[in-house]
RNA sequence: GCGCCCGUAGCUCAAUUGGAUAGAGCGUUAGCCUCCGGAGCUAAAGGUUACAGGUUCGAUUCCUGUCGGGCGCACCA
C-alpha cells in the first residue's frame, strides 16, 4: 500500500463516518456524501469539510450545532491532527500537528518514488485512448498535446492504484490509405520522371515525396508498372508512416501497450459479430429515413431519384438526436459501426471503463457512439470521452499560418526539435484540456527566467546543488541523527505543501485534469524558494542543518514525482542562457 | 435551426467537482546578491468573474435567457 500512511484523505473520511454516526447523523440508506478539502485560506486550517453543511437538514439539525457535535466526536488522532475546529457556517477545520510536520520529511525520503501514489482504486482496469491519428500524414500539434495529456493520464491512473494502459487505434482501413499510396505512387512516379497523375484531394505535404524517395526503387518500379501495384503502394506507405509515429512518440515519452488496427477488426470478423449483437437486441432496422430525427438539422433538398434503404442503429432511444446509418445503402458501413466494434472489442478484453481523447472535431460523434454502445448493452459508464481542444501556434504574438490541405503545418517532430519534449510537455499540461490552448513558441523556445517550464525544473537543480554542497561538508539528508523541529513559518509552510502532493495526485486523477499536476508544482517551487530565501540550509548547526537538508530532499522527491507524472525530466544541474551562450 | 467547448487582472490561464477574503505567470512600478545556483525572493498596482434573472446558508462553478468567440451538425472518416 504505497504512499498509503500520508493518505490522510482516509483516516479523515473514516473519523468523519465514525464521528457522523455517534452523532447521530448517519443514515445507512442516503449516508451523507463527505467532502475533503484543503482549503487555500491558510487560517482555515490544513484540511476542511462542509460535511455539517450538507447532513445538517438531513439530520434535522443546524449546521454549527452538528459541526460541533462532530468535532467533539471525531477521534483524536494527536500526532496528526492538534485541532478540529468549527469555523463560518459549519464548516470543520482541522490543523496538523507540528510533530506530524516535523516527521514528514523523512516519511516522503523513504516513500521515494511511491510518494504521492495511493491505491483508491483497487486495481480497476481502466485504457486511456489517444492520439490514434490517422496514418496519412505526421502528428499534428492537438496529437501532440493529445500524446502529453494521456500519456499523463494514463500515469496518473497508475499512481492511483488503477491498472491502466495507453492504447493507439489506427484507422488503417479507410479509403484516407488508398489516398496515401496513391499521392506515394505519384510522387515516386514523379521522381523517376514517368507520368502519374496526382489524385484528386491527395495528400500534398512534402513527407508524401519523402515517403517516395524512401522506397525500394526497383520494387517500386514493378509495383508502379504492375495494375495491382496500388495496393503495394498503399501497404509501404502505410507502414513507413506508422513506424514514423511509432518513433516520433516514443521519443516524446508517449508510450502504447497497444496498437490496434481496424483492418484486424474486420479480419476477426468483430465488425459482423457487432452488428450482429445489435440486430439481436432489436436494436437494428432497415429504412430510407431514421425513425427517430429530433437533430433539428436544417433539411437538405429532397433527392431526385428514390434512395435505397440504410441499415440504422436505435442510438435515438439512448439519448442520441437521431438514430445513425450504420450501413449505407450500397452495403458498406459508416465510420460508427467498425467504432462501435473496437469498443465493444475493448470491453471484452476486460477494461471495465475506457478514457478515449478525441480532437477537437469530432465531440459530434460522442453521443452517437455513447448510445450506440448502449443499445449494445455496455454499462453507461463504460466510455468516457475527453476532449483535447485545439492549439493554436503563435509566433511573434502572430498565429502561426497552417494549411492541412497542403500539408504545411508543424508537427510533433518539429515541436521537439524547436523547443525541446520537456518544454512542450510542460506548456501543454499547463492548461485544462477542455480549454484552446495559446502555445506562444518566442516564450517556449526561450531559455530565461520568462518561461514557466523552468521554474519547477529549476526549483529541483537548486535542491541538487545544494546537496552536492552539503556532501561537501559531510552532510546527508538521510543521516539517521535525532530530528530537530521545523520551526520557522517557511518550514511549515512548505511541509505543508509537500504533506497535500497525494491528495492533489488522487484529485487530478479523478478529475481527469492533469494540469493539477503542474499548478501544484509551480506552488510547490514558489514555496521552495521562499524556504530557501528565509532559511540557511547548510549552517553550523548540524541537527538542524540535516532537518532542513531532510526538507529540501523531501521536495525534491515531491517535485521530481509531479514531474515524472507530467513525462518531464528533473535535472541535477541546469545551465543558464548567458552561460550557454559563453 | 440544433449541439459541444469557451468568455475571469493589460496578456496567457487557475480557482480542489457548490465553499469562507477569486489566485498564479508574463508585463508595469519599487526594492533584495561579501553567504548553500538571482532561471530566485519581497512589495505595490491591476476585478461589478461578458450581461440579466433564477436555485440556497453560500454561485466563477448549477439552471434559463441574451451577447460575443471557436468547433461541429452526411448514407465522409
Amino acid at each position: 500500500m504505497p504512499g498509503a500512511s500520508i493518505l490522510i484523505w482516509t483516516q479523515l473520511t473514516e473519523g468523519l463516518i465514525s464521528a457522523l454516526r455517534e452523532a447521530g447523523a448517519w443514515n445507512d440508506a442516503a449516508p451523507p456524501r463527505i467532502e475533503l478539502a484543503i482549503p487555500r485560506e491558510r487560517s482555515h486550517g490544513d484540511w476542511t469539510t462542509n460535511v455539517a453543511l450538507l447532513a445538517a437538514k438531513e439530520a434535522g439539525e443546524k449546521p454549527r450545532a452538528l459541526a460541533e457535535k462532530l468535532a467533539a466526536a471525531f477521534p483524536r488522532d494527536a500526532a496528526l491532527f492538534e485541532s478540529v475546529e468549527v469555523a463560518g457556517p459549519g464548516f470543520l477545520n482541522f490543523r496538523y500537528a507540528p510533530e506530524f510536520l516535523d516527521r514528514l520529511p523523512s516519511r516522503i525520503l523513504s516513500e521515494g518514488e511511491n510518494f504521492g501514489n495511493s491505491d483508491a482504486a483497487q486495481g480497476l482496469a481502466i485504457q486511456v485512448e489517444y492520439v490514434s491519428a490517422n496514418p496519412t500524414g505526421p502528428l499534428n500539434v492537438v496529437n501532440a498535446r493529445a500524446a502529453a495529456v494521456g500519456a499523463a493520464l494514463v500515469r496518473l491512473l497508475r499512481a492511483t492504484g488503477h491498472r491502466a494502459e495507453g492504447e493507439f487505434y489506427v484507422n488503417d482501413a479507410g479509403n484516407q490509405v488508398d489516398l496515401l499510396g496513391a499521392s506515394v505512387a505519384a510522387r515516386f512516379a514523379e521522381r523517376i520522371g514517368t507520368e502519374r497523375a496526382f489524385p484528386d484531394h491527395g495528400y500534398l505535404g512534402s513527407y508524401v515525396a519523402d515517403l517516395a524517395a524512401q522506397l525500394p526503387e526497383v520494387e517500386a518500379r514493378r509495383a508502379l508498372a504492375d495494375a495491382d501495384g496500388a495496393r503495394w503502394f498503399r501497404e509501404r506507405s502505410l507502414e513507413k508512416m506508422l513506424a514514423w509515429q511509432r518513433s516520433d512518440l516514443s521519443d516524446y515519452g508517449a508510450e502504447f501497450a497497444n496498437w490496434v488496427r481496424e483492418s484486424t477488426l474486420h479480419g476477426a470478423g468483430d465488425v459482423e459479430k457487432a452488428l450482429a449483437s445489435l440486430e439481436a437486441r432489436g436494436m437494428i432496422y432497415r429504412a430510407i429515413d431514421p425513425e427517430i430525427d429530433c437533430s433539428g438539422a436544417p433539411r437538405g433538398p429532397e433527392p431526385d431519384a428514390p434512395r435505397d434503404p440504410a441499415t440504422y442503429v436505435r442510438s435515438g432511444r439512448f439519448g442520441d438526436d437521431k438514430d445513425r446509418v450504420v450501413v449505407k445503402s450500397n452495403g458498406v458501413p459508416t465510420y460508427l459501426l467498425p467504432d462501435i466494434a473496437y469498443h465493444r472489442n475493448k470491453r471484452a478484453r476486460g477494461f471495465r471503463h475506457t478514457i478515449d481523447l478525441w480532437g477537437p472535431d469530432h465531440h459530434g460523434h460522442i453521443l452517437p457512439l455513447k448510445a450506440s454502445l448502449a443499445a449494445l448493452g455496455l454499462e453507461p459508464d463504460f466510455l468516457e470521452v475527453l476532449i483535447v481542444q485545439q492549439v493554436n501556434l503563435l509566433a511573434g504574438g502572430q498565429p502561426v499560418k497552417m494549411s492541412k490541405r497542403a500539408g504545411e503545418f508543424i508537427s510533433l517532430r518539429d515541436l521537439m526539435n524547436d523547443v525541446g519534449s520537456d518544454c512542450a510537455k510542460f506548456f501543454f499540461l499547463l492548461r485544462s484540456t477542455s480549454a484552446h490552448l495559446d502555445f506562444d513558441l518566442d516564450l517556449a523556445r526561450s531559455r530565461n527566467d520568462e518561461n514557466p517550464a523552468y521554474y519547477v525544473q529549476y526549483a529541483h537543480a537548486r535542491i541538487a546543488s545544494v546537496m552536492r554542497f552539503a556532501a561537501g561538508r559531510g552532510l546527508a539528508p538521510l543521516d539517521a541523527a535525532a530530528e530537530a523541529a521545523l520551526d520557522h513559518p517557511a518550514e511549515a509552510a512548505l511541509a505543508r505543501q509537500l504533506a497535500a502532493f497525494p491528495e492533489v495526485v488522487r484529485g487530478a486523477a479523478t478529475a481527469r485534469e492533469p494540469h493539477r499536476i503542474p499548478a501544484y508544482l509551480m506552488e510547490t517551487a514558489a514555496e521552495l524558494h521562499r524556504f530557501y530565501h528565509a532559511c540557511r540550509v547548510v549552517s553550523e548547526d548540524a541537527p538542524r542543518s540535516r532537518a532542513r537538508l531532510r526538507l529540501a530532499a523531501a521536495a525534491a522527491v515531491a517535485l521530481r514525482n509531479g514531474l515524472s507524472l507530467m513525462g518531464v525530466s528533473a535535472p541535477e544541474r541546469m545551465e543558464r542562457e548567458a552561460e550557454v551562450e559563453a
